[in-house]
DNA sequence: CCTACCGATCGGTAGG
DNA sequence: CCTACCGATCGGTAGG
């Protein structure tokens, strides 16, 4: 039977004869990782509740009790995801280099910079939803705190007189801006029904945005 | 040890020695109605896989067993909820009534009418919720089959060439009017946190629709 | 509608 | 003494 053996510098080891190449991750750092990626995969596919660590262990490939090395309990690894691997990271920065002279521009670039990030996890806005059912909203406080202070730079600079924008207090804004992102996301979510018209689902994020800035009725009357 | 006793109707019975006059509901009635109003309070506290059948059996005050009585399972109870309990049913008649000879009375008129139902189950949103993160709406298709045929008459008066809404596709128009008024009550309950500032939380859906019909952006320009 | 109970599985932890 | 992890099992609870 081969063993594993570490050679003196623990960058690089040999194992079932052959010696592995230096590898960028330490073995910790990977497995705490797989633990994530699996966590989170699981938990989008059928809630919090309702995945078992044994799941997370077997689909890792981990031990059930490795594990608990990694993370204090089930509990640390979805806070581990609803914090630290939020979009939000990505796409404040997106917003923040967001194009723009006019409200207009900024803000369809702004929505086409987020589609982009978020059609890599398309389903983000459903880890948001299980905080919000399974929690109670317990974990956005840090959310919060981190975020909100660095919004507000952003769109100070389009609320002079002439940016276009209806006189309304800033914190509004973002919220109308937000929701019509989160909307955009449910309601395609929700009518990704082959039964449903075309249409419904047909809808870019882009035209969504343009009713945001223009509303649904015409402007000539 | 004195015994529970059913007189020979059975629309009384004999209980510690005391008769107990008539009631409106039959017994079954009522035990599964706590047992519902228990349920659908329980999923909106902790959702649904958190919630246990033993948790339901204690808060209704009926046992563990008896509740199969009543429903086949946990799903069948959450299935009730969603589809005989859901909000749409009385939403629907109150758009169909909502008064308004112009789209703009129209809507505002609409969303006053959703709010003051809402009111009377103010987080019902979370039923949708959890119906998204631990079902992956599959419940969803028979509430399409039987809301979606009656929205269309409804909207299809505005259509006219002189309604005043910019032209599309009418699925759209409901889809983003649909959106509109879940965005509001999502980001109410995300933003209802007392470090936030004021303004955001204060916001009222009459607002909310102001820009979903004219847009953000000033109409002069 | 209840008591009693099932096969299995839960989240978490023991010693090595 | 560290880390990462194992096989086995803890006391309780799941839906039925």
């Amino acid at each position: 039977m081969f063993k594993k053996r570490y050679n003196k510098n623990e960058r690089s080891f040999t194992y079932f004869g052959e010696t592995m190449p230096e590898i960028p991750l330490s073995k910790g750092k990977r497995t705490r990782l797989a633990i994530e990626e699996t966590a989170y995969k699981l938990f989008l596919e059928q809630g919090y509740s309702a995945t078992s660590m044994r799941q997370i262990s077997e689909e890792a490939g981990v031990a059930l009790g490795g594990i608990y090395n990694h993370f204090k309990g089930k509990d640390e690894i979805f806070q581990e995801l609803i914090i630290d691997q939020h979009p939000y990271i990505k796409i404040l920065p997106i917003i923040q280099d967001a194009p723009g002279d006019n409200i207009d521009e900024f803000i369809r670039n702004s929505a086409r910079g987020i589609q982009e990030e978020l059609g890599r996890h398309p389903d983000f806005i459903k880890l948001m939803f299980i905080e919000i059912v399974e929690f109670n909203g317990k974990h956005f406080q840090k959310l919060y705190e981190s975020i909100f202070p660095k919004t507000l730079p952003i769109l100070q600079r389009f609320l002079s007189s002439d940016s276009g924008v209806r006189e309304m207090p800033l914190p509004q804004l973002i919220r109308l801006f937000v929701g019509s992102i989160m909307s955009f996301y449910i309601t395609e979510f929700l009518m990704t029904n082959p039964e449903l018209p075309a249409e419904l689902r047909e809808m870019s994020l882009e035209t969504y945005m343009e009713y945001f800035l223009y509303g649904i009725l015409e402007r000539n009357q």
